[in-house]
DNA sequence: ATTGCCTATGCAACTCGTTGCATAGCAGGA
DNA sequence: TCCTGCTATGCAACGAGTTGCATAGGCAAT
């Protein structure tokens, strides 16, 4: 289980509010790790009650109050800890690829649109990505050690998604061959 | 939920009893949709009893009696009614990514190791990727759709792991450099 | 001889993750 | 004015997925 400690470095990196939390997930984390706003409160309480997180209550005017949680010494050490053990290699759930493969049983034509919805949004993604690498990483030559880390990590996000988008199209390819030879 | 529609897919590709099907996801599918046996068994007798799948008992000597599944028309047809939803964008949980970041809060260094140990099974799984294109497809030109549609979601495995192969050695090169910077 | 692994299926208990809903004040547009 | 959407947290119920264990015969190696 590592939603305990993609919200410690979340922390470490910056201290925040269960609902900031959220949304960073939606947004930089969020595309190797994902969580809903539900999961992060329940962890955030466990966390809080084993003393990995420290939370301090926070009033804001035209808001409702917000409890500002920042990693605690403990937590730390358990991410150090974590550090340490071997993890399994990450899990894939890729649900357009079943698809791709169920086609040969109805009609791969009817699957072209839904390919490339996913391509555009894989597309969209990737600009996304490198506008906040313009935006965030200015000066690659000026980086600490957490901003390189970041940066890394950017990178292969950046990297996944030209990759995916490369492949998307040969799909589209192979679909669209395949509705010209046999036309159902 | 999609673990039925991956089984249903595996089934009419051919057919095979729980513990062939925890085997396929095991080897080909699991790199793209993993499951275990008890999730298999599980949705296999929900998806006898609602009539997607036909069991039939095979007595074999020497080892235990199976019970062999095969795709039967309501399960073609929901997998048709399926193929016309849209999905979600793949969720992925990377949690070498998640380490990558974390270490930044503690010794960079350490986790070289462990990259390496990825870096080492992805390339092996890249590997056997190839072995298995040479041996189930030796002759591209001469594929049926189906051969077709599995060999596209092999060519995006491929390249998948070629990818992630080149960004480990980003990593690993980045690690190094940090190491030798700031020696703890 | 015993140990360990492979085939083949399954139960029980648990944790993880999702979905729907609820509260509640404020801001902005039709 | 009403409706939608944002911030901020939370409960309850459900479904998905994991882990540990059990059975039970056969096969191969130590």
């Amino acid at each position: 289980m590592a939603l305990e400690h993609a919200i410690l470095v979340s922390l470490l990196e910056r201290p925040g509010s269960g609902y900031e939390l959220a949304r960073r997930f939606d947004r930089s984390i969020g595309r190797f790790w994902t969580a809903t706003h539900q999961q992060i409160y329940r962890v955030l309480r466990r966390m809080e009650a084993d003393g990995w997180v420290a939370a301090q209550e926070v009033a804001q005017d035209g808001r409702p109050d917000k409890k500002v949680y920042s990693a605690a010494a403990a937590g730390r050490s358990a991410l150090a800890d974590w550090l340490r053990e071997p993890v399994e290699p990450e899990t894939v759930r890729h649900e357009l690829a079943v698809k791709i493969r169920a086609a040969a049983f109805d009609d791969p034509a009817a699957l072209i649109s839904e390919v490339e919805r996913h391509r555009d949004g894989h597309a969209a993604l990737l600009a996304r990505y490198l506008h906040g690498e313009q935006r965030d990483f200015p000066d690659l030559t000026a980086l600490d050690t957490c901003q390189e880390l970041q940066h890394v990590v950017l990178r292969g996000g950046i990297e996944y998604e030209r990759m995916t988008l490369a492949w998307l199209d040969d799909v589209l390819a192979t679909l669209r061959r395949l509705a010209a030879d046999r036309p159902s």
